[in-house]
DNA sequence: AATATATGCAACTTTTTGGTTGCGCAATAT
DNA sequence: ATATTGCGCAACCAAAAAGTTGCATATATT
């Protein structure tokens, strides 16, 4: 199963959940609670936040307490870099896409 | 069709699109000659990220040149910001769960 | 000990995706 | 004018995803 983090945010429920346990650990019951969803339907998405490794889990007595694994997120932003040293260094995108056109005109 | 920009990311053939087109103008045919794809599968990816409004248009003859709409990209970036308060502030994340619990057995 | 609760997991169903094929239209080339 | 090229679109298909149902297990309550 080759699941990435940007397989994992790409549900609005998912993304619902990891905004909720970003900074409480709650439990499926709990998270499942907060939104018009099964508790079965949460435990699956917490399946796939798993093996993206995104949670942490904490067992306290019969509860799993889940929360984000905060860190992991600092994956995404480290791929919105490359398009971030575009977008402040670049004036204005149509002159750009100009630009482009131009050079590729000139054979360059 | 409701589609966003997560939706649009979340497959690695158009992330790789979206880099490939960041800086660059590029028709459908010269994507797909970077991927081990045909020009239909491009065109569907192409399809999507329009929906997605991730997509300049230029028209120049029969061929069309699809550039990335940059600050689109800056969506995402916006939606990391909640986290990235959270990983700037946090010292530690096993220390962050033992509080969180701590807190809920005090029932605050 | 018996019952209730919290959870994960596996099977099944429905919907969505990613891809292919084939068609038609517009623009270039011969 | 005819053939070729670049493209989008619709129909189809296989694979994956999202959700539902039912069951097994572990902990808590009585």
């Amino acid at each position: 199963m080759k699941r990435d983090i940007f397989q994992a945010i790409a549900d609005p429920t998912r993304r619902a959940i990891l905004v909720l346990i970003a900074s409480n650990a709650l439990t499926p019951n709990a998270i499942a609670e907060q939104f018009n969803t099964t508790r079965q339907a949460v435990s699956k998405h917490i399946k796939i936040l798993n093996e993206c490794e995104l949670l942490d889990e904490t067992k306290i007595g019969r509860e799993i307490y889940y929360q984000l694994k905060i860190d992991k997120m600092k994956e995404v932003d480290q791929w919105l870099e490359q398009f971030k040293q575009i977008w402040e260094n670049r004036f204005s995108q149509l002159d750009q896409v100009l630009i482009n056109l131009k050079s590729k005109e000139n054979g360059i």
